[in-house]
RNA sequence: CCAGAGGUGGCGGAGUGGCCAAUCGCAGCAGACUGUAAAUCUGCCGGGUUUUCCCUGCGGAGGUUCGAAUCCUCCCCUCUGGA
């Protein structure tokens, strides 16, 4: 059986090659974009999907978006079916690993329609685990341990951990033993596994199917400039499309800026400007610079992976 | 023209005689990444190929001092108020 994945920078047109090998391969589309992952959150995260709203599966608390779309740019009537777009709120935590356990089945059930799982996005962490599994086992977020955890300094964490395990950095690189959010996971995952021992759970998707055949397809840009002015144009046209408007509903909605789904760039800065922090020029510029950063790390940590089959645009 | 404030590294902004190549933030460059990942974090960041080493250096030109971004003199420029 063929799987098809497609990842890269953003801005480089990903989606449109999903759509040119779904129509070549009787493909249907899955996402993997954190962002996109979000109900409501359509203009800033470049969700140019679109169409009814068909069917719900329910799995694991999440709904499965099921969208018959149609291909905006291509001007043509596709019929792709588009997975995992718009499967939860704003507000709500989702980690790689409840992808990693949403997609799985997804993808055996696209395999048993007899059609091939095309799979687009920019979150190379979750392909990341539902390729080459995690070993952390299901040791699940701990929300007391974390409320409790994060008003603690870098140094503090770092003391809890070491009562937990006897290694000076707990096995962490100096990056890591310095960013609480890794810290304060080691912890969970340190005073989990010395109360129970937890059955491991780890699998990836090569254990799901034996003889996959994965073409694995990165996009990036072929130089910088390349990269900035893309990225330039399209927040431009996205603030023409509506972006300040979409923040401002979200807002009115109830949602916070430290939702989740809102901590994501171009929410933020907008939301910057709209509490009178920065102007909306400083806004618009601090917004493009956040993406540039954001795609060269995308890079940085996609380039790890040698699997990855890279084309330049 | 007078009065006041000020000119610091790509930008913002500390420092007001030695501990200053100059705190810090931003940008830039490189990197990390095993249930928050469009998140979070690390290193470098005047020049000299590494350096506990050298050079240039805090608007410009002089001067005081063992020693100045920091004090003095003159000049240039910017901003605010007055004409």
């Amino acid at each position: 059986m063929k799987m098809i994945i497609i990842t890269g920078q953003t801005a480089t047109g990903k989606t449109d090659l999903a759509r040119q090998y779904c129509q070549k391969y009787n493909g249907e589309i899955v996402n993997f974009d954190s962002r996109q992952i979000y109900k409501n959150l359509d203009i800033i995260t470049g969700k140019d999907i679109y169409g009814k709203f068909t069917s719900v599966k329910k799995s694991d608390g999440f709904d499965i978006g099921y969208y018959p779309t149609e291909l905006k740019n291509l001007n043509l009537k596709l019929n792709i079916n588009s997975w995992l777009y718009d499967i939860v709120a704003p507000n709500q935590y989702f980690s790689s690993f409840d992808y990693q356990r949403i997609a799985l089945p997804l993808i055996r059930h696209i395999v048993e329609s007899g059609k091939t799982p095309i799979l687009v996005g920019g979150t190379y962490f979750y392909i990341y685990h539902l390729l080459y599994h995690i070993e952390t086992e299901n040791i699940k977020p701990d929300w007391a341990l974390r409320q409790n955890l994060v008003k603690k300094s870098v140094k503090d964490l770092q003391m809890i951990l070491s009562g937990f395990i006897n290694q000076p950095q707990a096995g962490l690189n100096n990056s890591d033993f310095q960013n609480p959010q890794r810290l304060i996971r080691k912890i969970e995952i340190a005073r989990s596994s010395g109360l129970e021992k937890k059955p491991s759970l780890s699998f990836s998707l090569k254990d799901y199917f034996k003889n996959i055949d994965i073409d694995f397809i990165g996009i990036k840009f072929k130089n910088k400039n390349r990269l900035t002015k893309t990225i330039t144009e399209r927040v431009k046209k996205r603030i023409g499309q509506g972006a300040f408007d979409e923040v401002e509903n979200l807002l009115k909605k109830g949602f916070e800026k430290n939702d989740p789904g809102l901590k994501t760039i171009g929410y933020r800065q907008i939301i910057l400007y709209l509490e009178g922090k920065i102007s909306k020029r400083e806004a618009i510029e601090l917004w493009i610079t956040k993406e540039i950063q954001y795609a060269k790390r995308q890079l940085t940590f996609m380039k790890r992976d040698a699997n990855i089959k890279w084309r330049e645009i």
